[in-house]
Order: C-alpha cells, then sequence, then structure tokens
DNA sequence: CCAAATGGTATTTTT
DNA sequence: TACCATTTGG
C-alpha cells in the first residue's frame, strides 16, 4: 500500500511559495554567520552544534524557509522531527511567521511519535496489525504485563511488573525485537524477560495495540523487511531536519539512518552538552558519532549566546569543561555587563528555602539585583522533585505565588485515564483493558471474584470482556449488588455506543450496491460528542463519584475532567480525540498572573529566565549517588550536564546554593558541597554571606537538640564546611524569623470556621493573627497559612 | 467487598 | 518521613 494522496493534496501551497519572489530574504540577513551557515547548506548531511541560547531554533526555522523560498522542495517534502509536541508547535508557528502564512502544510514536521502513528496507520498490515490500533498508556501497559507475569508463575514481590517494563523498554529503545535481544540479556528478569517479551508483543497484536516504544520499533522493522516501502519514503521526504539530536535513542537513529539513506539530506541540530535523557535511553553517542555515521558531514558550531551574561557563561562553560567525551564548543557573547554567579550556603534545607523567598521578596520589591524583577521571570530547578517541597511549604506560609511546572502529564492524571477509558470503551466495546480499568470504578461492587468469573467466561466463549459480562450476568453468574451494578454498566456501554451514530435509515437496494463495506446508513446522531461524553460520564456515576470523594484533590479532578470534555470541542468525534490525545496533548499551564516557577533541571531544558536559583548542590543530590553508582563516570557527566543545563538558563542572575544538613528519607544527613561547586571559577563567582551568620539569627533549642541527635558537629561533613566557612561563608541555624505582618490585611475568617486549603485541604481555624490564619487541617495537622490561599469551606471550587 | 494496617521503598520522565 | 501497593480483618 502506498497512498501518498495526503500528500499530494498540499500541492496548492508550494505553488504559491514557487510564485514568492526570493531577492529580499530577509530571513538570512538577520542571521550571524555561523548561523547563515548552517542554513544555508541545504545539502548532504550537517551536523548543527548548537549551544544553549545560541538561536538554533532560529537557524532551523530559517532553514526550512530558506528551503520552501529557494524552491527545492514542497512543504510535504520535508520531514522535520521534534521530541515534544511544544516543540513542534513553536516551529509550526515560527516558519509560518517566516513565510508570512500560516505553515498548515507541514504535514511531516512533528514528534517522533506523532510521524510513526501517521506512518504506521498506512503500513500497519505489514506488523500484523490494523491500521485503526489503539496506543497503550502506561498503565495498560503495566496491567498487561501483570497479567503475563502472574501467569508465569513468578513472584512478582522478587520481580516487579514495573521492573519488567523497564527492560522491555530499553530494548525496544535498542530497536530490539524479541528475535533480537542479545543472549547477553538472556538472563534478565529471572532469565524470563525474553519470553515475556515475546508474550508480551503477541498479546498486543491479539488487542491491535502498541505501546509507545512500538511506534517506532514498528516502523524500523517495516523500513528493514519492506525496501519498497523504505524507498518510497526515501524519495518522498528530500530533505530531513532533526531537532535535540542528543536526545535520539538507538531505534530513532536507526529510523532516521533508514531514512536518510538515499539523498543523505539530513540536517541534525543539537547540543552533546545538554544531553540529559540517557537513563531513558537517549544516545549521545548518536551525535559524538555523526560524522562517523554519514562521512562528509558538515559540521557547524553555533558559538554566539545571546541570553546569558558572561559570567555565567564562563561559569557554564569551566563546568562542562570538566567532560570528557564532548565535541568541544565554546559559548560567548558579546555582552559585557553582568552579576557574577553568587553562591551561598545554608544551614539546612529549610533556611535555603527561607533565604530564596526572602531574595525573591528583594528581588521583586527593586531591593535586590539592578532592577526590579517580575516573579515569573523568576524560577527555581532542583534536581530530584522532593526538593521542591521546602520551597512550596515556605512560599506558602510567606504568600508568594509560585507555579509548579512538570508534574504529572494531564492525561496521565487518574481521573483522565479513567474518562478515556469509559471513552475508549464507548468507541470500541472490545477493548478489554479500558474494561478491566473501569469496571469497578467507581466502586460497583466488583471484586476480584466477579472479575474472575468474567475473564474466564470471556475466555470460554471468545469474545470481548464486555461481552463475556453481558453473558456472566445473563446466566447469574454474578449476582446481588454487583449484578446489578454490571448490568447497569453494559446496558450504559450499549446505549452509549447507540449515541455515537445517527438513528438507522432504511435505504433502497439500489443505492447500496457499491457500498463496499456496509449497507446500513445511519443519520446525524442526536447528541454532539462533548453531549455525549458528559452524559457517558455522569450517567456511569463516574462524576458523582469525585464529588462525593471528600478529598482535597476531588474539586481539583472534577475540574479537570471539566477540562478534558472542553478540549473535545477541538476534536470532530470521540474516536478523533481518543487518537490524537495520548500523543499530543499536554498540560498548558494557567496564566493568572505572574509566578515563580518551581521545577527539576531536566523540565527547564530548553527555558530561560531572567534570575535562576539553583539549590541543593550537594554531592550526592546533586551530582546524583544513584547516578554515580549505577552509571559510573557516565552518570557523573550527565549530571554535569545537567549542570551545565540548569546555568545556562539564567539570563541575568544566577544563584547556586547548597546546604549543610538535609533530611533524607526522614533521617538528618549532613553533606558536602557539590563536586561541581568547585568546578566554578573563581573570578565569575561572588560568594555571598548569608545574613544568619551576624546577628538577626538566633540558635534555638529545637534545631540544636536536632543537630545534636545527627551528631552533626562531630561528622566530617561538618568539619569540612567549617573548615571552608573563610571560603564560603555558611548560615548558622535559626528560628524562622518574625513575619512582618501586614496590618491592612485582616482575616476575614472566623474561629471554628470550617475552611479549604489547596494543598493542605479541609480544616478548623483555630486563630487568626493579622492575616495569617492557624488552622487545623484534617490531613495535615495545625498549620499557620496566609488567609488568601484559603476559601471558606463553602464556596470551595466546585 | 471494603477500610485500615502494614511494609517496602525512595532520581530525572520529551512520547 | 511519606508515599505507594498489597495484605489483613470486619
Amino acid at each position: 500500500m502506498s497512498s501518498f494522496d495526503e500528500m499530494d493534496a498540499f500541492e496548492g501551497a508550494s505553488l504559491s511559495a514557487r510564485a514568492m519572489p526570493t531577492a529580499s530574504a530577509e530571513y538570512l540577513n538577520d542571521l550571524n554567520p555561523a548561523q547563515r551557515e548552517a542554513v544555508e547548506r541545504l545539502d548532504g548531511p550537517v551536523l548543527m552544534l548548537a549551544g544553549a541560547g545560541t538561536g538554533k531554533t532560529k537557524a532551523l526555522t530559517a532553514r526550512i524557509t530558506h528551503l520552501l523560498r529557494t524552491h527545492r522542495v514542497r512543504e510535504n517534502e520535508i520531514l522535520a522531527v521534534t521530541f515534544t509536541n511544544k516543540a513542534a508547535r513553536e516551529m509550526k508557528e515560527r516558519v509560518g511567521r517566516m513565510l508570512g502564512r500560516p505553515a498548515e502544510g507541514m504535514p511531516w514536521l512533528g514528534t517522533f511519535h506523532a510521524i510513526c502513528v501517521k506512518l504506521l496507520r498506512r503500513h500497519a498490515e505489514l506488523v500484523d496489525l490494523k491500521s485503526n490500533f489503539t496506543i497503550l498508556d502506561t498503565d495498560d501497559q503495566l496491567r498487561l504485563l501483570k497479567q503475563l507475569v502472574q501467569a508465569a508463575n513468578i513472584d512478582d514481590k522478587r520481580w516487579p511488573a514495573r521492573m519488567l517494563s523497564g527492560i522491555i523498554d530499553d530494548w525496544k529503545n535498542r530497536a530490539l525485537t524479541p528475535d533480537k535481544v542479545p543472549a547477553a540479556d538472556a538472563g534478565a528478569y529471572n532469565h524470563k524477560g525474553i519470553e515475556l517479551y515475546a508474550q508480551y508483543q503477541t498479546r498486543l497484536r491479539e488487542l491491535n495495540a502498541v505501546d509507545f516504544g512500538d511506534l517506532l520499533l514498528h516502523m524500523v522493522t517495516i523500513f528493514q523487511t519492506h525496501p519498497d516501502v523504505l524507498e518510497q519514503y526515501q524519495r518522498w521526504f528530500r530533505y530531513i531536519l532533526v531537532d535535540e539530536y542528543q536526545d535520539t535513542n538507538v531505534a530513532q537513529y536507526l529510523w532516521l539512518r533508514l531514512l536518510a539513506g538515499g539523498h543523505k539530506n539530513i540536517c541534525c541540530v543539537g547540543d552533546d552538552d545538554q544531553s540529559i535523557y540517557g537513563w531513558r535511553g537517549a544516545e549521545v553517542g548518536n551525535i559524538l558519532r555523526f560524522e562517523k555515521d554519514f562521512p562528509g558531514a558538515f559540521v557547524v558550531r553555533l558559538e554566539q549566546n545571546y541570553r546569558s551574561t558572561p559570567h555565567i557563561l564562563a561559569a557554564a562553560s569551566n563546568v562542562i569543561r570538566g567532560n570528557e567525551s564532548r565535541l568541544g564548543k565554546e559559548l560567548w557573547t558579546a555582552e559585557k555587563e553582568g552579576e557574577k554567579v553568587r553562591l551561598i550556603g545554608h544551614w539546612d534545607g529549610e533556611e535555603e528555602a527561607r533565604w530564596i523567598g526572602e531574595e525573591i521578596d528583594a528581588m521583586q520589591g527593586g531591593t535586590r539585583g539592578v532592577r526590579p524583577m517580575n516573579l515569573d521571570e523568576i524560577a527555581i530547578l532542583v534536581r530530584a522533585s522532593h526538593q521542591m517541597r521546602a520551597f512550596e511549604d515556605r512560599f506558602l506560609t510567606i504568600g508568594l505565588p509560585y507555579k509548579v511546572i512538570g508534574g504529572p502529564r494531564f492525561y496521565e492524571r487518574m481521573e483522565i485515564r479513567d474518562a478515556m477509558a469509559y471513552f475508549r470503551l464507548v468507541v470500541s466495546p472490545e477493548d478489554d483493558l479500558a474494561f478491566e480499568r473501569i469496571v469497578n470504578t467507581p466502586k460497583r461492587g466488583l471484586g476480584d471474584k466477579a472479575q474472575q468469573t468474567i475473564q474466564v467466561v470471556a475466555r470460554e466463549n471468545g469474545v470481548s470482556l464486555v461481552e463475556g459480562a453481558r453473558i456472566a450476568v445473563d446466566n447469574g453468574l454474578i449476582k446481588g449488588k454487583g449484578g446489578k451494578a454490571l448490568r447497569e454498566l453494559i446496558d450504559g456501554l450499549a446505549r452509549w455506543n447507540a449515541m455515537t451514530r445517527g438513528p438507522r435509515i432504511e435505504v433502497d437496494d439500489d443505492s447500496v450496491i457499491d457500498d463496499e463495506v456496509s449497507p446500513i446508513r445511519y443519520g446525524e446522531p442526536e447528541h454532539t460528542h462533548i453531549e455525549l461524553a458528559q452524559i457517558v460520564l455522569d450517567e456511569s456515576g463516574y462524576t458523582a463519584h469525585w464529588q462525593n470523594e471528600k478529598t482535597p484533590e476531588a474539586p481539583g479532578r472534577l475540574e479537570n475532567l471539566k477540562e478534558l470534555v472542553n478540549q473535545l470541542d477541538n476534536f470532530e468525534n470521540l474516536q478523533g480525540f481518543l487518537e490524537h490525545v495520548s500523543l499530543v496533548m499536554d498540560n498548558e499551564q494557567e496564566s493568572d498572573g505572574a509566578k515563580v516557577s518551581i521545577m527539576t533541571l531536566h523540565a527547564a531544558k530548553g527555558l530561560e529566565f531572567p534570575a535562576v536559583f539553583l539549590p541543593g548542590w550537594e554531592d550526592g543530590l546533586f551530582p546524583s549517588q544513584r547516578s554515580m553508582d549505577e552509571s559510573g563516570i557516565k552518570g557523573l557527566e550527565e549530571e554535569r550536564r545537567l549542570a551545565y543545563v540548569g546555568i545556562t538558563r539564567a539570563e541575568e542572575v544566577c544563584t547556586i546554593s547548597f546546604a549543610a544538613n538535609r533530611r533524607v528519607f526522614g533521617q538528618w544527613q549532613n553533606s558536602m558541597p557539590s563536586r561541581f561547586i568547585d568546578e566554578l571559577p573563581e573570578d565569575h563567582v561572588e560568594v555571598l554571606t548569608p545574613p544568619g551568620l551576624y546577628g538577626g539569627g538566633q540558635v534555638t533549642a529545637s534545631i540544636e537538640t536536632r543537630a545534636a541527635e545527627a551528631n552533626v558537629y562531630n561528622s566530617p561533613g561538618w568539619k569540612r564546611m567549617q573548615a571552608r566557612q573563610g571560603q564560603y561563608g555558611m548560615s548558622q541555624p535559626r528560628e524562622s524569623r518574625n513575619t512582618v505582618i501586614d496590618a491592612t490585611a485582616v482575616a476575614s475568617f472566623t474561629l471554628g470556621e470550617r475552611v479549604f486549603h489547596q494543598k493542605f485541604g479541609y480544616g478548623a481555624v483555630t486563630g487568626i493573627e493579622g492575616d495569617k490564619v492557624e488552622v487545623d487541617f484534617d490531613k495535615a495537622g495545625v498549620k499557620k497559612v496566609v488567609s488568601r490561599f484559603l476559601t471558606a469551606k463553602d464556596d470551595v471550587p466546585f
């Protein structure tokens, strides 16, 4: 099968491109010499090594524009791959802006996965799938593997399904189908790994489903085994562009190399110094090896940085210099001015959070630094998400608006997955995994036994679980409350499924004689798919389930469900929605008011902020001990790249900090400053003296006691820290200082009143003190909070 | 079948 | 410590 009709549909757009005058190439004049080289070298393999903040997106978009403007190629003949939907969207938008019209005609600009779905739907039969295959989310994947592990009689205590899922993902990342897994991996997962992998793949085929890894793996398989298919695409995609090449895994690398195999017009953009996803299968080796893979490749380095001050760049450069395996680049800037990188040590993590809170306050008020800063110009980047808690707690108490970036994606939330499972089941009743997910959600009184019965009946009759459930109920195999609820669910599903279609239309035989598919015609559905979604959620009892739930997160979940239904507006029907949602939906942050951003270093890649705080630079935390234990020098180098990514996010001010003591898994631990701190260039760093060192702070008994218990003062870490005090300065432990209370803002709550708090949930007011309120929370205990973070219980959203 | 108790575990997470 | 997943007892 080789229908290129979709591609041909874009002929019109490229005609207008051809008619455009090419003389005034303003998009070229905006470029610096290196960027320009990277843009103008259109043919043959090109490696664009783009350091942080060197305008790589600009160069990439200019290159696409150049390809189109010089009449070489039509918009639908360019394959442009990114890793994230966000990057794809941005590029589409910027190309459109450069061309002066929407770039809708670039159907092959997208993420690896989105493009592979498109391709795989066309060629599904070549890997024994139907073109309407479903894409499993990680939950479904895990449920499936659990079943297989149990069936194989493996002790899932010692060999958790989670582990198997990781192993299989790893194999898929390396483009290994079950038959190709090397003998060296035979011992994996109690010597059963390969066998289970094969079983898993078989199950997926039976279910007409794929997981994320399969999208690429299947396409690689197809290209490798069907040269004719490969050749079509090699010819069709006349130019290939790849963003973030340092993050490609083996499967993606093979996929690209196969597609570029003919003309070799491939331009890979990336930065080996920003490769931070090795643990997810990314191979820095791909970018390091580029010139070997593509002999005669043209390599261009973008090194002029437009983002950061010279001090910040010097710090970043000096740190990354510690890495052995890199292609080598040196960032420079035309800027002369700027603050040095600031470094400060603290007694413990709480003190660090307190200090950063105060710094942000001062920056915002204009009493720190060269200009007042907006909260949304400030970011805190941490190594591990558990570090965020200290900041959240602190900012909540002082009433500093913040937002956490990252975390679970919208479609990964439990309620969204549940809702999606309902929709999936409405659209395709044979989706067994979806049925398993929601059969007892909300609680219908269908426990293990009932579900077992359904499974057995379904298997005996060779039908889907929904059908099996119907048979089981009809034959009275599931009795009582559960049976009644199950019947209701089954009837509901049938009813909702019917609602996806309009009333049946009777037609006379002559008019359907050519209809290959089905002689049955349907009219317009009575309800829109949006109404239908709402009906499904309501009638299934799912909405009620969360309305009755009293946990603090329940209102948010209902809000998310509402948002999910709203999103349906962008799609023609439920099917279309389901097809795209897992690949293209990401959580858009609500943008109400300026807030400080808190996120992991990983989540910060590609972003930039005028002011950046990098807390927790302690050996073991950052670089992470685990990284170093598991991956040795490779792990350390990736951590170092993470440090480089962190520093280079900063435009104007970069503040690095560390704490001498930190509570780790409930135990107090003392730690040494990160080895990366020693790699900072002294000339570009200003060591700050913590205010706690000179008055204002008071050593309190409670903290002293804690410290004594942990025996910190006698620890080598503390001694070393003291020895370094002259060098770095170190804050002393102190009581939380008195907070200034704004006398004009008085809390409008009364003692004993029931209130709700975003983070702590429900509670009762036990004290009022200016704009601070003391609340005895049902779950979280007694806390003092700023009143604006509280809502009276009765006007909780929803 | 459900809730409460227990116990094991503990990075980073573009799709 | 705090979260989860599974086990236990009503």
